[in-house]
DNA sequence: TATAAGATACCGTCTGGACGGTTTGTCAAG
DNA sequence: CTTGACAAACCGTCCAGACGGTATCTTATA
């Protein structure tokens, strides 16, 4: 007999309310800070709506990684079909959705993914295979020591943003893009 | 009347005994993995003396964090002794020591620090203090893109070994080392 | 096209267990 | 005989998940 009940369903858009409120809040008060009770209440559902959505809490974190790579994988496979050389075509895709990561405010899904991917012993898993896969499937065009240095270096660089452990001006930022973008074509 | 009371009282050998402990707890399971029971436990003592040696859990991780980081130090400074150019030279020391920790086994302290570091806030910020003050300590050596970028290498090469998510083979590796102390140069 | 009959989308409470930390007690060494 | 090094029992809190319910949506059938 409460108001919830009585407002408009839109499962799909709570759904995504849940996973954007989880990523919110572990960027704010750190991966602790994620908690069934934290997320359904952030997002105005009940413990139960969320777990009617999302059975348990690693399925949530599921749903999160599913959407972020679902993403990563699109906009890399855009990136891809407007570069005209083959030979680390990948890499730079890899390259620039980093960096647009790291510029935008985008991070915060992919932020809050860093760490849960750390600490939770399944994400890695999944995360390890996302990376194999994609190795595998660019294994002819992107195996090169450059190729691989240059995707660790943005790695290395999006760690930087995220532990906000340095603070790097633009020009520098754009000056190490280039030097990764030539690793990408070695 | 229990053994531990009977056995020959070594505090210092326990103390680290508990950080070895911890480390490779997170290993295995995670950050989630290293609670006091846990930790206690598998090093042989009660949760009682694990908090006798430390107060509480943050100063387990901090001493966890201290232990690693003073004897990065000293190794950084022991490599940057026999480097006879100025020019990039704490990066070629910092190189020096994540390509040790990540060929070696010691690499088990840093990896569990990476991962409590995420998590645990106050962690983090221990870490971004480490690295400034190192950037600034080196700042007219070390500050050139070439270098920054050798470091973010580095730091993706460390993570993908955390994760595994690449599995390099040593020519490689050693080829990309090479492109590293080079960017160091410039 | 009206409506019965599910199916789906929630709500709110409860519980069992884990976990950080405290307290009190015990033993051994100096 | 004091103090440091532990043990063991205990406490309060927090949290994941279960459960039983209720309201809305959909679909099939008459």
């Amino acid at each position: 007999m409460s108001i919830a009940h009585h407002r408009r369903k839109q499962p799909e858009l709570v759904r995504q309310q849940l996973l954007e409120v989880a990523a919110r809040l572990s960027l704010e008060q750190g991966a602790a800070g994620v908690t069934l009770d934290a997320v359904s209440q952030a997002a105005g559902v009940s413990k139960g709506g969320l777990l009617h959505h999302f059975p348990n809490k690693m399925a949530l974190l599921n749903g999160l990684f599913d959407d972020l790579t679902e993403k990563l994988d699109r906009t890399i496979e855009l990136e891809m079909r407007s570069d005209p050389v083959a030979h680390g075509r990948f890499t730079r895709a890899y390259l620039s959705c980093v960096f647009a990561m790291t510029d935008e405010a985008d991070a915060q899904g992919w932020q809050v993914l860093t760490i849960a991917l750390l600490s939770e012993p399944q994400l890695r898993e999944r995360w390890r295979l996302w990376v194999t896969d994609h190795a595998d499937e660019f294994v002819g065009t992107d195996s090169s020591p450059g190729c691989l240095l240059a995707r660790f270096a943005a790695d290395g660089l999006w760690l930087a943003d995220i532990l906000k452990s340095h603070d790097i001006d633009q020009p520098t930022r754009q000056a190490m893009r280039a030097q990764m973008l030539a690793l990408s074509l070695q």
